[in-house]
DNA sequence: CTAGAACCTGACGTTGACGTCAAGGGCAAG
DNA sequence: CTTGCCCTTGACGTCAACGTCAGGTTCTAG
């Protein structure tokens, strides 16, 4: 296969893929005249790629996991890696959690504008910010005074 | 509350306080003598925005939200970015197990070496990449028959 | 043999959330 | 008034994963 092959197939630039051999993820045999050849596992390659840099993995560590990826057995910094990568992940997932719930009680707050519908105002999720300093809870008495 | 005791409490640097201000994210009180006042909420606040920073929420759209962080209601635009934002941290949380899938299953290997033991050989997680094209399924009769 | 599509290397541009340095000003203590 | 810490604005630097452009080469169809 050459590079557009592989590129339209894994959905991802020939640019990018140029980019990965670059930082040793990819290699490639040449043609005579220098053109790059992959075979078909190439796709699958770069797919697991893509993964793990949308997981936000950098380069750097895609590379130190390929030696695994190829050999199928790990070195114990390899294993060290692996087990750091997938805490981190586990951390991002929870961060992702928490402003998903952040985002639901502002959805909530958004259908439900009254203290009295609104279980979000109710167990505030933040502050109100009013930078001239006057500090108001969400769901004070004044509040609940201004809907009643 | 002056900048410092600001960046102290909410873990930030006093950069990126400024750097908030800077794109609207977040507003403050000055001195006569020009430095910046903060009230307390303005630590909830930054706290509220670095959770949206680590769930890949740009600034600009931490901004488009802000009016209904004050005003605990949406207009029906900003009730779209809640939505469409809820939706993309959801892909993300998605992608982010497929990354820890992968890794798992590499973890496996990293455990178990042979394909006897290692359900993630046996199924395989991606094809075996050889640039010289030599295509060698994972679980091949070969591959057994050497750890055999 | 020739057109043109696809490929090559090299190099600079982009984006976001800050880091960092420089040169100067505000503020509370003594 | 001075010391010293914290603050100010302004501006350039960073890093990652590419995008994009330029100028030239290779491959393939006719």
């Amino acid at each position: 296969m050459r590079i557009g092959d592989v590129a339209e197939r894994s959905g991802v630039s020939t640019r990018a893929l140029r980019y990965y051999e670059e930082q040793g993820l990819l290699t490639a045999e040449r043609t005579p005249g220098g053109q790059r050849t992959y075979p078909e596992s190439a796709v699958e390659r770069v797919r697991l790629i893509q993964q793990f840099f949308a997981a936000g993995v950098p380069s750097r560590t895609v590379l130190q996991l390929m030696p695994c990826v190829e050999a199928g057995q790990a070195t114990p910094e390899v294993f060290q890696v692996l087990e750091a990568e997938r805490e981190r992940i586990t951390a991002a997932m929870a961060d992702l959690a928490a402003a998903r719930d952040a985002l639901d009680r502002m959805i909530d707050i958004a259908n439900h504008p009254t203290p009295e519908h609104c279980p979000a105002l109710r167990e505030p999720a933040w502050s109100p910010y009013d930078p001239s300093g006057a500090t108001v809870a969400a769901g004070s008495p004044v509040a609940t005074a201004s809907a009643g």
